[in-house]
DNA sequence: TTGAAAGCGTTACCAC
DNA sequence: GTGGTAACGCTTTCAA
């Protein structure tokens, strides 16, 4: 079915066909009426060769805010961003990206000010999980702008698609390896990440409830607050320590596995604690290669951007996202074999 | 850069520029050369927006051939192709899918033949690694129908592009799971594959090399062959615990995990044999649930399936494959937790 | 409120 | 050998 073969069909030209499919107003109701009748009957759905020649008309800008600074895990979703825009040479898309520090709302919402008002199509956000953000993404989706997430969602907003993790089954993969990597035995220290996003505590709750449940042997005995920050969880780790000698393994929720590491290595337990952290930036690497982390979980960093981008793309082709409205990304179990 | 800016420089038609372009011949040599410099210096590239609505007028067809019969784990690679023919819809393609059982070569000739009777545009083939095979492929080839080969490649073929996984690099993957699911110890019996697949040694060879370069206290004892059956894998397996009482272990290098499994049960040996398999058959799975195979390792059937099918769509849109001649599948590491 | 026509980039076909 | 034209499906613009 094409616009043409709608037309045709109802005695119109194409042109009123596609001022009613893309709600252009100036329509006399019954004209309407009997579009939208022939178009349910008969299933009209966009073709996407044909919207692609006429989208690279206008080259439409994608805008991008994530926030990556001092976060070396993003430096791969950025590499996805690049990939996809590559890909995107032929439709005419560009990208335009905005970078950030930590999780302050104003910050966020400023920078998303600045690519509406430079006119962007799309948005590729990774959203603090706060009520104004979501007000701000409902906004510009009333406006034709649709917003995707990347990496972490946000509540109650009508985000156009999800792309990342699924964070409570990363903890219970995570509590997994942990199990095979203890033998189902430890006295267990827990260094929690970032509560402003919305998956950190999904995840530690997730590793949690399944260590619990699966493994009577492991004893969670403490845990030390790290905020994505690795002079932080440096000295919140040997806090820890401190307190609990006893402690034997430790289960890092997020970043700060290097702040952690120096910790456990300065109190001369590295060949005792067993570490199991998530992703698999260049720190983390480097110490499952001396053997103190013994396995990452990853998630696809890489992918979650590349996906997202394209996600976005799929939004401006055909108006809803090509693979549903949540993209998950599977857990990579990542040892030194496969790195 | 478009043919018609090409054209216009070089004062011609938009159609003597396709001709050059597509070779399609006839075109004055001097002609020719003229084109011919312009484009290098310009640097054209084909718009896949443009091509793809033409592709549309001739309703192109996607000749795929597996030896899927009784190998669960090409269901999914099935369903991998039948979501990317249905992500196609658009494009006007659509599949031709032939199945086999075992690998025969003149059966596989046979149905290559078939397709190419059918006239297919290009070619998707789990390809049994023989020169006739190769042969073949390279006759299409200059035919004009790429050909793509999926899950395993085929030496000495100008085949377009592999989508597979890495075969040698998940031997080392599965030896560095062995080696932690184990804790470093055992004495380890191996189940081989098919050798008339190119992947399957290679896999072997990867598993063992790494086995023995970084576990001393893990002794290979002996080794069965299964022949991706699963009654013969089953007396094979039988036999060689009976062979040898002490095996703590098994690798099972491809199919057969079922009846690799049943002779262990039969042997009263399943609370003390750990197993490491391959790919995430129902079989395997409902084993892995039952504890006796502790892990397996997943190399993304679904997604080789589709991604084999846009490879060979990419040939048709653009002539050579977007991700580069070797798309590879990581191997993922499962356990019961992230299944 | 509606229709007609041009244009996006490529290819196929027919005429010269 | 080569050029012109129509076609793929959609959007935009201009005219009515």
């Amino acid at each position: 079915m094409t616009i043409k073969q709608i037309a045709d069909l109802c005695g119109v030209s194409r042109g009123t066909v596609d001022r009613v499919l893309n709600g252009r107003g100036k329509v006399k109701p019954e004209t309407e009426e009997r579009v939208l009748r022939t178009i349910r009957q008969l299933g009209y759905t966009k073709n996407i060769a044909g919207k692609a020649l006429t989208l690279k008309k206008t080259t439409p800008v994608i805008g991008v805010v994530v926030s990556s600074e001092g976060n070396p895990f993003f430096d791969d979703v950025i590499e996805g961003f690049r990939q996809a825009e590559r890909e995107l040479t032929d439709y005419g898309v560009t990208l335009m990206l905005k970078t950030m520090r930590g999780y302050d709302v104003r910050r966020q919402l400023k920078l998303i000010g600045e690519l509406e008002e430079a006119g962007v199509s799309a948005l590729v956000i990774q959203p603090i999980n706060d009520a104004r953000i979501a007000e701000k993404i409902d906004a510009l989706g009333s406006n034709g702008i649709p917003t995707i997430t990347v990496n972490t969602d946000i509540e109650n907003s009508c985000r156009s698609c999800y792309v990342g993790s699924d964070y409570a089954a990363g903890g219970v993969t995570a509590a997994g390896v942990m199990r095979i990597v203890t033998g189902g035995k430890a006295k267990l220290g827990i260094v929690t990440g970032v509560s402003m996003l919305l998956g950190h505590d999904q995840r530690h709750e997730g590793f949690e409830k399944h260590i619990r449940r699966v493994c009577p042997d492991i004893a969670i005995v403490d845990s030390a607050s790290a905020m994505d920050d690795t002079e932080h969880s440096y000295r919140m780790t040997l806090a820890m320590l401190n307190r609990n000698p006893q402690i034997d393994a430790i289960f890092i929720v997020a970043a700060g596995a290097e702040g952690v590491c120096r910790a456990v290595v300065e109190k001369g337990r590295e060949k005792v604690i067993r570490v199991v952290a998530f992703d698999t930036v260049p720190a983390t690497i480097s110490m499952m290669r001396s053997g103190l982390v013994r396995a990452v979980i990853c998630q696809q960093p890489l992918r979650q951007g590349h996906d997202s981008v394209i996600a976005a793309f799929d939004m401006l082709l055909s108006g809803i996202p090509k693979q549903g409205n949540r993209i998950i990304m599977e857990h990579q179990i990542k040892i030194l074999e496969n790195l």
